[in-house]
DNA sequence: ACTATATTTCTCGAATTATCGAAATGATCC
DNA sequence: GGATCATTTCGATAATTCGAGAAATATAGT
């Protein structure tokens, strides 16, 4: 992932009713919901609520498809992972080379969860 | 943290030049980098950078000093953990309670390559 | 074909965000 | 105290984003 992809991304998350539709979809998986719920959900009308699945979609965040006449959307994990795979790799200490007593910092996390998913 | 907070963090680096200083910054460590410094890499004039500096750190996202006459911006880690570990929590199916049998997909497609991520 | 349902597209005003030069502030050196 | 360097604040302008209703599109059932 580069920077510009990740700078759409971010923005894609940066919004409260879109980070709540987000989380929405993270918690169906794959299986994923359909517009109206999500709209239902988080309390906008269905046009707002549009208006910013379009901008999960355009950053590759979610899917789409088609089940009868509603919408199912769905999170794109891979996606979310290689967003996190970014922010852990250029904007956290980690990632970058020697010079940086900062990484000790940042190992916390790696620990806990991700981190070694992609060894050097 | 909490989403809003997210969500603010979030908008702070949805910004191509802010996620350029921020990078910046964290390349630096603890060190931090003289706001001029930040603004010729960056290539903007002062005046636009000062205003991407407040966002990072109306978000929490980096730290400033005065250093002699300069104005040392720094990264911080902490806040940066914190928003990796939201998104980590609440964005990308771990750390879901139980009733999801998505967590395994999630960490499926971590591991692996996800391809098959399309199953009913 | 007609009706109902689900969702998207359109449109437009309001609000927010971005850009940058000029002027103001703060700190250092002589 | 005056000159100078580093940065921020101000102000004006341009661009983008947001919200929501009305109209349009697609699907399903009768």
């Amino acid at each position: 992932m580069d920077a510009s992809l990740a700078v759409t991304a971010l923005g894609a998350l940066a919004h409260e009713h879109r980070l709540a539709a987000f989380r929405l979809l993270v918690e169906c998986g794959p299986e994923g919901l359909a517009a109206g719920v999500i709209a239902e959900r988080v309390g906008i009308p269905a046009s707002s609520l549009t208006f910013h699945l379009q901008h999960l979609l355009r950053a590759g965040l979610a899917t789409q498809r088609r089940l009868g006449r509603q919408i199912i959307y769905a999170a794109d994990f891979a996606a979310m992972n290689d967003l996190i795979g970014f922010l852990t790799e250029n904007c956290c200490g980690r990632g970058l080379s020697a010079r940086l007593t900062t990484a000790a910092a940042c190992t916390t996390i790696a620990e806990s969860s991700l981190a070694k998913r992609k060894a050097p």
